[in-house]
DNA sequence: TAGTGGTCTAGACCACACT
DNA sequence: GTGTGGTCTAGACCACTAA
């Protein structure tokens, strides 16, 4: 009994107890994962706060330990806890949880590091274009939307971004003002587009003559380059795919890797 | 028996039978997950052939169903490997596998593009560095071992490397010859240190002279920087910090995102 | 019907941390 | 010493696939 709350694991595992459904189809494991989840991201198990054990689970719950062990092991390869051998399983720093990688818009992330972000329209057309549809694995005769864009971090250039949105997808997307608006939020929001993964590849290159005049950086200065190809809600359906070159001395892209 | 090569399971169970060490402290499953994966990555085991079943590995190594199921679960999470309820365990498409966001050594990250991976011993040296030890969060008295390597793809040099280990945690490391040798493996297999998570950056440069001519590039070619912070298994502590240095022309880092 | 993976139980021994 | 997580065993029943 070394908890600094003597009250605070039973009182979770009460909850649990009368939560947990043994009628359902949904494996026992599974909702002890999920239940536990669920109070850690709403913040009732806070940072560092210990979780029960697996005996306690056990007993408590009346499952065997293999059972509660793998709900604790889940949460454990997902980032919400950490365990300690000898010592116990406790709920894990939500900056952890947060910088795994997150398919974020240019919007978000800049957001996430505290400045203020922007977008200058250069320039949106409908067109086609073989070599992007071929990289998003469709027929060369499809249409798309093309946004060519400035994005603009506490008002200065950071990035040249040019999008492909699928125009079948978003019919009328071409219409409308995406100065100092986010695409995603708008294809989310006007078009009930769910976004779900991405494939993104960056690398290293030198800014061309047309790059270095909208960035304002020397010709031959480091960019970095990043092709992200973006996938609805099913995994499957491209829906665009977004070419971006930023400043190679501004920007820093952040991953977190696990195991 | 279904599968087309009626005696290719057998022949894999034999070897996989010959290479188990019970007297190693490395625990079985994660021998087996490792024999597996090493079959996987050198082709011996082709996309979509079919792994042994948990009830053929059970028999064949005289080890307990859940043992040999968590070396083929641990596969499937790790993407290495799909399982069919009432069909079996098949090798994942490598494309799928690249894409994942894991953790993986430049040993593995080459092997995963189908390149002969390589390093050429640079320095190695027992020192402090102030600054990499408040990267790491450690005392300033920290000592480390330095391991500037040149890696090679194909027997082209690609990266230079510089890894600060924490000496205290790998004694003798500096003794070791890490010639084309994984230095995660060596952490892994010769100081039984189990990596978890790490906290990578990436962003563009220009060669400096020093890295130009490792490289054999020109000065101030564009170069992909990556510093990459590794914790231990508990996913707090430090265990080394990493700069690298890639060649624009010849690298490009895959990320997936999801959500 | 036989074989597969998915879940679950009820034990066991171990290394490790705390006190 | 007690409690924790890490590994391992030897069973069980189930849902699903394929012949």
């Amino acid at each position: 009994m070394a908890a600094s709350h003597p009250h605070a694991v039973d009182a979770l595992l009460e909850g649990l107890g009368r939560e947990l459904d043994r009628a359902s189809p949904l494996p026992l494991y599974y909702q002890i994962k999920e239940l536990l989840r669920e109070r850690i991201e709403r913040g009732e198990l806070r940072p560092h706060e210990r979780l029960p054990s697996e005996n306690e689970l056990e007993r408590a719950l009346g499952v065997s330990r293999m059972t509660a062990r793998r709900a604790l092991a889940e949460l454990e390869t997902e980032g919400y806890v950490y365990r300690e051998q000898g010592r116990g399983t406790f709920v894990a720093e939500p900056k952890l949880r947060q910088s795994l990688l997150r398919l974020t818009s240019f919007t978000e992330d800049m957001r996430a590091r505290g400045l203020r972000p922007g977008a200058r329209v250069l320039d949106v057309r409908v067109m086609r274009d073989e070599r992007v549809a071929a990289r998003m694995g469709l027929e060369p005769e499809e249409a798309f939307v093309r946004v060519r864009r400035v994005r603009l971090a506490d008002g200065q250039p950071l990035a040249l971004e040019t999008a492909y949105v699928r125009a079948a997808l978003c019919p009328g997307l071409e219409a409308e003002d995406l100065t100092d608006r986010s695409l995603y939020q708008t294809l989310r929001e006007r078009y009930k587009l769910q976004l779900g993964r991405a494939e993104q590849t960056l690398e290293a290159g030198a800014a061309t003559e047309f790059e270095a005049q909208v960035l304002r950086i020397p010709v031959g200065q480091p960019v970095l380059l990043i092709e992200r190809l973006t996938f609805l809600g099913d995994g499957r359906t491209p829906i665009e795919f977004v070419r971006s070159v930023y400043r190679g001395d501004r920007y820093k892209f952040v991953v977190e890797l696990r195991r």
